[in-house]
DNA sequence: GCTTAAAACTTTATGCTTGAAATTTATGCC
DNA sequence: GGCATAAATTTCAAGCATAAAGTTTTAAGC
């Protein structure tokens, strides 16, 4: 009988919790993200988002298709192709025509975008180490393991 | 003698730790930023950057001249006056110029405005609790520990 | 063969975001 | 006072992002 149920429903402290966990994810990925883009920027011309095409696309030599793509990344179609757009301007990137389907395009690297690519590529693995360098392999293990645990498809 | 040195520098698996731990940092905050999107869309009829806003604005009741708005959310200048102007236009938010500088203005929260904050505030604690309910305390301040060593002002 | 539905994209409208340039106001120095 | 410089914002151009609507092509039923 010495828990008395409070009248407002108080935040409870896990639910404080959540929220700090929240904002420091956010804080996290935002900083990372704008070191990564001053980088690019600075360094390569280039953006995240046209990095990310480029990636996925070094991914498949045989190219992807558009929808593939924005599966793959997670991203809308309309999206899409406005950056393979600006890449194929650029001449990293190719279309082709589907043989047998008159609707779909086909998307791959040019030797350019490739090596072009391999370049942006490892510098990109040097920052990742240089921002992530104060967590030990183990902190990295614990890390992953949890973020795996959020945003999975079973969330509903 | 049975480990042989690669000719390539093949990459550190801690570098590969790294990496991983990158992508599934984007992809918790992207899926949650998405499902959080998606919400305030369908109930609110409004968007993430314009709750942060009113979320900042409504912690200073005397209101804020938008440079420290921008400082506090940690975007530009200019995306702070489209923002709060879109804010203003709904009657949410409201601008003061300020004594002895007429360079400046003060923004802050009209009564609409703080009203309307706090129901959307209210059940966006209910999705986070939601989104994160899979992670029990101990493993809330594991994560929240780390992370807070990412992305701090001392990273260079 | 014709109709209908589905699929693969693109287009459009709107909003967010940045970085750079422009504008207006304030401050310091001679 | 007049002028350079700095500060507080806004404006602008470009790119990214989504959702919704539109286009063309393919597939399925009958």
């Amino acid at each position: 009988m010495s828990e008395v149920k409070p009248a407002a429903p108080s935040p409870s402290p896990l639910s404080k919790q959540r929220l700090r966990l929240w904002l420091r994810l956010l804080r996290a990925t935002r900083t990372t993200e704008a070191e990564l883009r001053e980088r690019l920027r600075k360094g390569h011309d280039s953006t995240l988002p046209r990095f990310d095409v480029l990636a996925t696309l070094n991914r498949y030599p045989g190219g992807l298709r558009m929808s593939e793509l924005s599966t793959h990344l997670k991203v809308s179609n309309g999206n899409v192709t406005g950056i393979v757009e600006r890449l194929v301007a650029e001449g990293l990137a190719e279309r082709a025509s589907v043989e047998g389907d008159r609707r779909a395009h086909r998307v791959r690297l040019t030797e350019t975008g490739r090596a072009r690519f391999a370049r942006m590529a490892a510098e990109h693995e040097a920052w990742i180490d240089s921002i992530f360098a104060d967590l030990d392999e183990a902190e990295l293990d614990t890390m992953i393991g949890l973020l795996g645990r959020i945003g999975q498809e079973g969330q509903q």
